[in-house]
DNA sequence: GCCAACGTTGGC
DNA sequence: GCCAACGTTGGC
């Protein structure tokens, strides 16, 4: 089992929101970024646990965590004219962007802020999340960090 | 294939 | 709202 980290903002759609889905389902739709499409096309399994970011917030953190909860499939926004993520190159016969659905699991008990990742540098060493300029919105996150991080859920403010 | 221009991301 | 960093586009 792998884990990851998807970033969203939560005026558009959070972990509140995933959590208030009837089935708690929600395709992850709108990824246009090559690298983060092939994280989730070539390597996501169902089952994997992901952390949910919210970014582009009053306090951007990691709030919850979802499982992924199908194998990946073409993106349908890309094909909708009346979508914002609409793509005219792509095409039915050849989709370009793809996406998992994620299941809600759980908040965390307390949310582990930006500014906490950003103070434990020596043990969350090669989180992408933390590389300068990094704008990925899918990424893996080591078993190691994964484990780290949840240390970090219960202890509040770091500083 | 280079690279400038442009649009987007996302912290602050 | 600012702006730095980044990815993509398109002219040449």
């Amino acid at each position: 089992m792998a884990y990851w980290l998807m970033k969203s903002e939560p005026e558009a759609f959070g972990i509140d929101a995933l959590k208030a889905r009837p089935r708690q389902i929600e395709p992850w739709d709108g990824v246009r970024n090559y690298l983060a499409r092939n994280y989730m096309r070539d390597r996501m399994n169902v089952g994997d646990l992901a952390f949910m970011y919210h970014s582009n917030c009053e306090e951007p953190g990691i709030y919850g965590i979802m499982e992924i909860a199908t194998p990946a499939y073409p993106d349908p926004s890309q094909f909708d004219r009346k979508s914002k993520h609409y793509d005219a190159a792509a095409r039915p016969e050849e989709p370009r962007w793809y996406l998992v659905d994620v299941r809600y699991k759980r908040h965390l008990a307390r949310p582990v802020p930006l500014a906490n990742l950003r103070a434990q540098t020596e043990r969350l060493k090669g989180f992408k999340l933390l590389a300068p300029g990094s704008r990925l919105s899918v990424m893996p996150v080591s078993p190691e960090h994964w484990e780290f991080i949840l240390a970090l859920e219960g202890t509040g403010s770091m500083r």
